[in-house]
DNA sequence: AATGAATGAGTTTTCATTCAT
DNA sequence: TATGAATGAAAACTCATTCAT
């Protein structure tokens, strides 16, 4: 389902949705340009005609899905931003929203995982994608002016670093290279933690950088 | 050029070369998907029809590259895995030869970041991925076992933290949304080690993993 | 506006007139085969399905056009044939009819013109055309009768002839290739039945045929 | 069959004059916007692809098809144009060019007739249809300033009576109103020039232009 | 080895028409 | 009457692949 971050209301656009989701699972089974937009249609339950009533292209219910993920990504985001908790935490509270989100809807995931490399075009055209990275970057940042992390290390190359991790552990879920279940995704979500905010503990010696 | 780790000998096989090398430049300019066998036929300035007579299909081609690429990057990773040197300098070897591939020819690397995800059928065919992903798992088990990394991290998860780390550095450059320089991939190197090598450093208390 | 030759009550059929006179803009201005149903429905301000509770197709839209148009123009064709007054005079006043259209409703003459020649299906259904045609070829023939003009050219070919002429002026008008104004249109009258009537005049050494 | 007015070479390019010739032969019998380019193919005996190996769409080989014939028209009446014999022998002669055409070529003649004036914008690309246009006008001009035609009369206008006449005979052979063979063919061209000259005789009183 | 004409399956998209409301 | 969501046939066009030369 889409949007299981945030619920959505279904009212008055039903069928849009339905699609939406249809979508979703169509992209994540035989990828984006593998599959033919009547696929869609079949799997909704409509007719293929019936996309381009709510969706200018297939490429525009891409972007959609898009859109409407990383804009649920972002507002958590901006959730755990605004709280008080030390920055560990609040990196803890992002890892754990991307990792369940995997656990919640694999399919969402997955397409996302996979297209978001595709196209450079689709991710300069969403750009709740940069803003969650900028959240993050902002985090590192705070963590940095509260001592909590050292200052000798790029806070944009840190959030790259992180969801880097994050972004590879989901991939290996998508790809089944890396083994899944609830005791997993906690582990991960604590691994990934314990490795970025440990590199990025202030009590080291300084880097050479 | 493709190749550009090992050199490869273009004796007897100049036109398949030419057009391997072609195809890295437009499936890095326009996308695998995106591009046609003409588009590379016309980059390598032969007819299309030739491309048939190196290749069995255009699928071919881009696993080629894949092969070819991971194959490289997979001997670089064993030279340096049967080193002496302590896990920190061997990651930071292997840190090396990646970021600094793009540096090297960054067409290459901006194909194969962007279509590594996009099937799992080439990852799963081009079992030197995970080879590699291997050999940094087998650096951080080895780590654990001097000593120089603590015991309580999953070295597979771990090696996903860094493989994951330099992937998004790598897109971020490909993308455009990172900074790129000699003197930017130096520092995103150092990062990255120092990151994930603090991370994994043992003298902090147990995680609560 | 539709029905300018003969107007038309619009008791009891307002939007149905709407529709049409929407529809000879539309079809002015994209062509038939190029517009839309949804363009017709939009420029009338109604919704499309509304179309099909007034017309059976698109198809029929068109034909309704063609029948009143020249259902007008064959009336107001009969009504001159009825005078007494001298053939010249009354193909004058069927060209008067004709280009006088042009003035007062250049979109309609631009269908009708560019449409007509499009289907013979057409043609054939909206008999009213050959009706038209056969009046001027009977206003010839008792020019004939009363010497007024030379018997030995077919009338039928003469009043093809005559259409043509007409036709090709209108033809100028719609596609900008002929200047268009109340003084041009003045002229084009006058000189084709100047040349079409000179050209029947019986004082010439009888032609070859 | 194509360029019946001159013969062209088929050197080198048999497969797009085929092509060209099955497009005439359909676009007579269905109509252009009616058929679709796999009727064409089939009828030219080639695969619907390679249509687009000669022609970049279905229009494009519309467009094709006029300014070959026009340019074919244009030549011929260039040809007469540049004779020393009277304008009306060189109106004949262009007359007898485009109504022969018609006994060479119908399905020729029934494209150019019937979508001729389906788009203004092919009557704008096809700059030869003017230049027909303006020879003929020219043509009168000429005969005006030999004291053969009268001067009161607007030569432009006066050309467009001309080619309207022919193309409404034309028209009438197309949609089979009109009575067609060899002596129809000769008695039409005869009646055009008859009328269209003897209207345009010096010997009459100057119209009230 | 090399060419590029020829093929045709496959895909997106359009749009006239229907129909439940 | 009036709406516009829903349908699905149809069509243009693409492009990987083959093959005669």
């Amino acid at each position: 389902m889409l949007s299981t971050l945030t619920e959505r209301s279904n009212g008055g656009e039903d069928k849009r949705r339905l699609i939406l989701e249809a979508a979703v699972r169509v992209f994540a089974q035989k990828g984006f340009h593998t599959c033919r937009v009547g696929d869609i249609a079949e799997e909704a339950g409509v007719a293929h005609g019936l996309l381009y009533h709510y969706f200018r292209s297939k490429d525009e219910v891409l972007e959609c899905i898009f859109k409407e993920t990383w804009s649920d990504i972002l507002a958590a985001a901006r959730m755990i931003e605004e709280t008080d908790e030390p920055a560990r935490d609040r990196l803890s509270g992002i890892a754990k929203i991307l990792l369940r989100a995997w656990r919640r809807d694999p399919d969402l995931v997955r397409v996302v995982v996979r297209e978001v490399a595709r196209s450079p075009e689709l991710q300069r055209r969403v750009s709740d994608v940069h803003a969650a990275f900028a959240a993050v970057e902002r985090i590192i940042v705070r963590g940095q002016e509260d001592g909590e992390f050292r200052r000798d290390v790029d806070p944009r190359l840190a959030s790259f670093v992180f969801y880097g991790a994050l972004e590879e552990i989901l991939t290996g879920w998508v790809l089944g290279t890396l083994d899944e279940g609830d005791e997993e995704i906690a582990r991960a979500e604590q691994t990934v933690v314990e490795i970025v905010c440990g590199g990025l503990a202030p009590d080291r010696q300084a880097a050479e950088v």
